[in-house]
RNA sequence: CGGGGCGUGGCGCAGCUGGUAGCGCACCUGGUUUGGGACCAGGGGGUCGCACGUUCGAAUCGUGUCGCCCCGACCA
């Protein structure tokens, strides 16, 4: 391996996403304009993300199923919002069977028109409420422009879709679901994320009130990771989706609807990568330690062979995602590199000296502040009882996942900055280092859109209560008159 | 859709004042190496996005066409 170095985020951000989506084999451009082939490396986060987002699905109710990939055209048109949103983004199916269809089919851009008509037809009386759905599966939007994970034609994701009896049912179920991506965000993807609301521009087209969870990526861009909706009885009153109350009366049901996206590895990679490759938190990561090992003469090969398979064996019986790397046609160098564009979390380097010692050399993906620093110019690296290999690989992946969400929420804080009431000073926070400005806002779409035009950078969210800074805003930063919200402005994906 | 760039072995590129392809990496074989990107020797693989045209002759010139990437407006 001679491959040149990645370039540097401080070059160009987004060649040095694009160069490691690649090199480090997560995914490539497809044959077909904007859709991505997910190679195994990307793939096997996706399959963590959704064994891990499906078991809180769960415990919280929730249960799988499946519906249609294609979705009659009449369906789509009979919520007006929804028709004005996904128009424009629509793949439609005009022939099947060598023959013109009498109604055009089309690919979903999402599902809420197909399930709710289902939804309906399950439905008779209250006691049949509330339904907690989900299903994991590929949409596709016709996007303007891609970028793999971020943006791209077709995607992978799952849909939520929930009907309930009552308006306060449905909102404690849209906040219940954000509250399972904030935590998984957190405990997972190691990313702090700010839960709050989307302002009407940014809204779901077709729901009441949009929930969002907004992270920050290491170009100080907003990325929105998650979003949940009260689509209140907009669909429900469409589709005829009606229940016979306790009362004896017909009332239409409320219905939620939440989503997460391949995006997610997407963000992922511009929270907690570096100029060396992709860095994953362990938790999320296919292989958690990869064992090198490393030998000159024969002797020493079967020696440090025979130890470091025991070892790997070790591992991989207590449940450990480790691989062993065994190519004898590269020099450890070679593979310490690789593994480290890979962005697996730690390397178990096995050695002579090791195996003399009963010790391996541990080397975390990140420098850890629990462990020894390392010494001037080097990595740092950790020398481990070969005895005691299981529990330090635990101990270490639980070190690394705290330390990312601790890196990720102190880049995060340094970047966001309050108390600003200066059109002109946001302007030029914007234009140079951007980051989340927390400042007054009107109500008013109009100030909105000034902004927009003006900086490119939008209203991310109305943050929840926890987020909000210790004295609230008074004016809007736009037009100088009484704030009605604080919100968040920034760039953003 | 507007602006820019590009289509030549798997990848990255050179060749483009016309004479039927070359380099680096990767790959295969053998040998020496292996604690931070090894080296030597030998070897396999493309007809130059596609179409038409000019010409004795086209990767190279002309016209057209398709596709991709990057930057903007739209979006998870």
């Amino acid at each position: 391996m001679a491959d040149e170095k990645l370039t540097t985020r401080a070059q160009d951000f987004s060649a040095w996403y694009n160069e490691l989506v690649e090199r480090a084999q997560l995914a490539e451009h497809s044959p077909v304009r904007g859709c991505m082939v997910i190679r195994p490396n990307g793939y096997g986060i996706w399959e963590l993300i959704q064994q891990n987002l499906d078991k809180m699905f769960k415990e919280t109710g929730h249960e799988n199923a499946y519906f249609p990939l294609l979705i009659p055209e009449s369906f789509l048109k009979k919520e007006a919002a929804h028709v004005e949103g996904f128009a424009p983004e629509l793949a439609v199916v005009t022939h099947g069977g060598g023959k013109e269809l009498e109604e055009p089919l089309v690919i979903r851009p999402t599902s809420e028109t197909m399930i709710y008509t289902m939804f309906a037809k399950w439905v008779q009386g209250y006691r049949d409420l509330p339904i907690l759905m989900n299903q994991w599966a590929n949409v596709m939007r016709w996007e303007m422009r891609t970028r793999l994970f971020l943006r791209t034609t077709e995607f992978l994701w799952q849909e939520g879709h929930t009907a309930h009896e009552t308006e306060a049912e449905a909102e404690e179920e849209t906040l219940k679901m954000l509250g399972v991506y904030r935590s998984f965000a957190e405990d997972f993807m190691a990313t702090p994320v700010i839960t709050g609301r989307k302002t009407d521009s940014e809204r779901f087209a077709g729901a009441l009130r949009t929930y969002c969870i907004e992270a920050m990526m290491q170009d100080n861009k907003a990325l929105q990771a998650g979003t949940s909706h009260n689509l209140g009885q907009n669909f429900s009153k469409v589709f005829n989706l009606e229940f016979q109350g306790r009362d004896g009366s017909m009332q239409y049901a409320w219905n939620t609807s939440w989503g997460v996206s391949t995006r997610l590895i997407g963000s992922l990679i511009m929270v907690h990568s570096d100029d060396t490759g992709l860095v994953l938190p362990p938790r999320l990561a296919p292989t958690v330690a990869v064992i090198v090992p490393i030998y000159k003469t024969d002797e020493e090969k079967s020696i440090v062979l025979e130890t470091a398979d025991r070892l790997f064996k070790d591992l991989k019986s207590k449940g450990f995602r480790v691989k062993m790397d065994t190519r004898d046609n590269m020099s450890p160098g070679a593979k310490y590199y690789e593994w480290e564009l890979k962005g697996v979390p730690m390397r178990i380097e096995i050695g002579p000296k090791d195996v003399a010692n009963s010790t391996v050399v541990i080397a975390p993906r990140i420098t850890l502040d629990t462990r020894e620093e390392p010494k001037p110019g080097k990595k740092q690296k950790l020398f481990i009882a070969m005895d005691a290999l299981c529990d330090a690989v635990e101990d270490i992946a639980g070190e690394i996942q705290s330390q990312l969400l601790k890196n990720a929420t102190a880049r995060r804080e340094s970047n966001s900055i309050r108390g600003i009431t200066d059109y002109e000073q946001m302007k030029e926070i914007l234009s140079r280092d951007g980051g989340f400005v927390y400042a007054g806002w009107n109500g008013d779409p109009a100030s909105e859109a000034k902004v927009k035009e003006e900086t490119r950078a939008t209203i991310r969210c109305i943050p929840d209560a926890e987020f909000r800074s210790t004295t609230a805003p008074t004016k809007c930063i736009v037009t100088g008159e009484a704030a009605k919200y604080e919100v968040i402005w920034s760039k953003a994906y």
